[in-house]
DNA sequence: CAAGAATCCTGCCAGC
DNA sequence: TGCTGGCAGGATTCTT
């Protein structure tokens, strides 16, 4: 369930370790794993062999490495990688033993690590991108990030205002601000004392700022956790980075005591998934055409 | 046109 | 013991 802080943990890893190398070999042991390359999987191969890694580049949770043709002095093309819900990248030792569900290997030429895609439930999938070198044409509808510095707050602000919908939501909306998933989501409302049902219209600047400002501290919360442990050859997702190595206020936490008041937070079903907050510091919103009477305590 | 629901997938765990 | 059903969840596709 890789968010934010761990796909930046995996893109750090792919900087270090594969950035500037040539592709020498693909090997793709899965179709679905590159099922949105439309030419296929041969195509696919085709296109990275020969090619130099030129750089590692993310928006949101999706990744990408630009890539240098064979003869050519600019990337043009790029590899798109999204992890989905437990995809890894990793660079391994071409000794070590094939993963359960191993997908999709690249070799280099200089014969040294080499870098694995594994994936369980086969949510994540590589893809080759044509002229995807800057911004992959398929990634336009993806906001930037809140890490991002040209991440614009006001105008943020403005299309929450401009939206009918429940902030939870929103901020699960890739297309208005991209990285956060479920677990950062019930964080960094928690932090900010606003309950997932509010209606986005009616959000104050103030909360708005407050909102973005956990979304913030939570991600660098993890990220400095994350960050200390892809010093190895292992580009892991899943085992040693962000959240599992934190302690979540909200998350995964029913009826256990709210680190601020002590009230046992809360789970309801939300967008087929769970969302966890507390029931005193979030309070739910009010329907506003039923004369103050409060809204039902769901979602 | 936009909001929300359904869908994909496999491992794990509770319950019988 | 071994089966079954529910749950986990990001992004695309479908429906309203």
């Amino acid at each position: 369930m890789p968010e934010l802080p761990e796909v930046e943990v995996v893109r750090r890893g792919l900087e270090t370790w594969v950035v500037g190398r040539t592709i020498a070999h693909v090997e793709v042991t899965h179709e679905r794993a590159v099922r949105r390359h439309l030419a296929g999987p041969l195509d696919f191969a085709d296109t990275l062999v020969g090619s130099r890694v030129h750089a590692a580049m993310r928006r949101g949770k999706y990744l990408w490495l630009p890539l240098v043709a064979p003869g050519a002095e600019e990337p043009e093309d790029a590899l798109l990688a999204h992890l989905g819900m437990s995809g890894q990248l990793l660079v391994e030792q071409p000794e070590t033993p094939r993963q359960k569900h191993l997908h999709v290997r690249l070799t280099f030429t200089d014969g040294g690590n080499e870098l694995r895609f594994v994936d369980q439930r086969t949510f994540g999938g590589l893809a080759v991108e044509r002229g995807g070198a800057t911004l992959p044409p398929s990634m336009a509808h993806i906001a930037r990030d809140p890490l991002d510095p040209l991440f614009d707050d006001v105008l943020f602000h403005a299309a929450l205002r401009r939206r009918n919908t429940e902030v939870k939501r929103a901020l699960l909306d890739q297309s208005l601000i991209s990285g956060i998933g479920n677990i950062y989501a019930d964080e960094a409302l928690w932090r900010s004392k606003l309950h997932g049902a509010r209606p986005t219209g009616k959000l104050t600047l103030a909360q708005t700022t407050l909102l973005l400002a956990s979304v913030r501290d939570v991600m660098t919360d993890a990220l400095a956790v994350g960050g200390t442990s892809f010093d190895s050859l292992y580009v892991n997702v899943n085992g040693e980075s962000g959240y599992f190595s934190r302690d979540l206020d909200a998350y995964g936490r029913e009826d256990q005591p709210c680190n601020r008041c002590a009230t046992a937070i809360r789970r309801v079903s939300f967008m087929n998934r769970s969302s966890y907050f507390c029931p005193a510091c979030q309070r739910p919103p009010r329907l506003s055409a039923a004369a103050g009477r409060p809204a039902p305590q769901q979602h």
